[in-house]
DNA sequence: AATTAGCACTGAGGACCACGGAGTGCCAGG
DNA sequence: CCTGGCACTCCGTGGTCCTCAGTGCTAATT
């Protein structure tokens, strides 16, 4: 049904697209492409791809615009993805080394990707709920007040102050932080409830409201509350391009943060690069913009993820080498940390 | 040379044009503005007005628009700061009410300042540089790190991970954060640096290494590392702005964390509103925005800055009350924290 | 059977033009 | 000093025409 040239030709449709942002025709598909046969071949072709609904016209004589599922098509089977030149791995390396903290590497990060792919860049912070507990830290910060700090073995650092009833004596919090210690210290998130199950019975009656309050604020923070951090940078590229959707729908959309992380979460494989193409995403006023995503972390064990957001009429194979390679030196950063 | 009634025709013309986003005419202002005047004598008013440069026709035979001159004529002396309504301040408090920390208060500000205001808002994070030390922890990371924890009194917390040439006892690590806090708990940050300049001096010579790395890193993180935080939302708002400059410079300009600081650092009058109209503002892709400003702190002691950013024709008395009773509230809370 | 050349047809977009209307500047009279 | 009146200006709108890139189809060619 789609021959090898059928094939060719939907490549050369996206390809040019993508570069003009001009429905393109038969006459200047055969002059700027290598395909061998001449325009009225080519037309014929078109009909076949258009009937099958890769390709469309926005009205009767003018060229023809890849649809969603032509772009899909082009994604899964007529494209590669492109690797990064040897100045841009460079640049990434250079300049995602100068980072200090967890918060700074993030930043540079969403930065560097805008900058790499000329779109929206969005990073997640490395999630808490893959991570174990490093050190847990209380502090009594005089009257009647704790701050608690706990930090994480992906260098994420969560603080919370917790308000009590009444004053403390400070060798109460030395005993309390000592315990918890020993009892999460190391144990990954997930297990933490299981793990401070019985803490409340082991300390002085008197003290246990103490104790207690502690260990909700521990976790609803680490737990319960699942909130994801994300940023995102590059606004300003969107304005290049015209949407067919308003751009004020797409600068709503990516500035709701429960959005974008759905927008991440719907990759399928992880580990793998993720592509999701115009009406795939689920949000209305991204109908006409597509993501890309990968999953970063450390080994194999997947942190979060990292992506970009830009026009359905991007460059497919650079966006997707970026991401990947961003993806991947991310990781390397965390790693030696 | 203006006399009252050539001033209630330039606040005529800046309302009109506000709400319009058309050019005025001197019929349009004798029916909609209860001027006592017919046209006629409007138009010459008009032509004193625009020779005073306070007004410009785009082009003749068009109505007039005020100029940046004529805004600044409008805000200091014809307009006066819109309180805002009941509802609106309930809005505020219900909505500022629900924040657990210092993050959330300050990510919560700026969404409600774009909500209120249509335009983009931006908060700058509590600085650092006015703030005192309310408690400085160090946890070892096992191995040779520290992770160094600062909290402020104004609930900001800075960490910090120092690595170290070799390894450390934890009891040393005890000793250093307790003559740490006994230094320079309670100070000023200003001071911290003459407050921590003998210590070393008090350590062992064979801690001295680390305590030297642990006091550079705090110096660093504290003094001279002035980085301050900013937050921005409300972007989205922009879209439906039509601006001179192009709508990329605006978001370029506007993704610059430095632009967003000076933007706010420009501010004379501490603890004032402040309105920087068009080409006042120093940056080239602003030259078509005005920014409303003011500084929010406790007591009467100021933290830092919140502003707005939107079109020279932008509701100025609405903006600056929006932003006035914002700061103050977050000023409040910022203080029953 | 597939490819190609040729040709008539289509519709978007640009150039051109006419015109209505909002607005101005100016003048003479109240 | 204000106002009514008037001639003038220019923008924006809408209509018409034309060009041109591109199509679909058919008949000829390989």
């Amino acid at each position: 049904m789609l021959d090898e040239r059928k094939l060719a030709v939907l490549r050369a449709v996206v390809e040019d697209f993508v570069n003009t942002n001009e429905p393109v025709g038969s006459r200047a598909l055969a002059d700027r492409h290598p395909l061998g046969v001449s325009s009225a071949t080519i037309r014929n072709d078109m009909v076949a791809l258009e009937e099958e609904g890769y390709i469309a016209q926005p009205h009767t004589s003018a060229g023809r615009v890849p649809t969603d599922k032509g772009y899909r098509l082009f994604v899964d089977r007529l494209s590669s993805v492109k690797p990064l030149s040897a100045a841009e791995r460079r640049a990434i390396e250079s300049f995602l080394g100068g980072a200090v903290d967890l918060d700074e590497i993030v930043a540079r990060t969403v930065r560097l990707l805008a900058q790499l792919t000329r779109q929206v860049a969005i990073v997640q912070y490395p999630s808490l709920t893959r991570s174990s507990v490093q050190h847990v830290e209380l502090v009594p910060l005089g009257g009647r007040r704790i701050m608690m700090v706990v930090i994480t073995n992906t260098g994420r650092v969560e603080q919370r102050v917790i308000d009590l009833l009444g004053s403390v004596r400070e060798s109460v919090v030395d005993d309390l932080r000592t315990m918890l210690n020993r009892a999460i210290a190391g144990k990954h998130l997930g297990d933490v409830p299981d793990a401070v199950d019985d803490l409340p019975a082991q300390v002085a009656p008197e003290d246990r409201p103490v104790a207690v309050a502690v260990l909700s604020v521990l976790l609803e923070s680490l737990v319960e509350r699942h909130e994801e951090k994300i940023v995102l940078a590059g606004t300003a590229n969107l304005a290049a391009v015209d949407f067919a959707a308003s751009l004020r729908d797409v600068l709503e959309a990516l500035e709701e943060n429960m959005v974008l992380i759905r927008l991440l979460g719907e990759a399928k494989d992880p580990s793998m690069l993720t592509v999701r193409i115009g009406a795939e995403n689920f949000h209305e006023g991204l109908r006409s913009t597509s993501v890309v995503s990968a999953d970063y972390g450390v080994g194999n064990q997947s942190l979060a993820k990292i992506g970009v957001v830009g026009p359905t009429r991007m460059d497919y194979p650079g966006t997707m080498g970026a991401v990947r390679a961003v993806a991947r030196y991310v990781g390397q950063i965390l790693a030696g940390q």
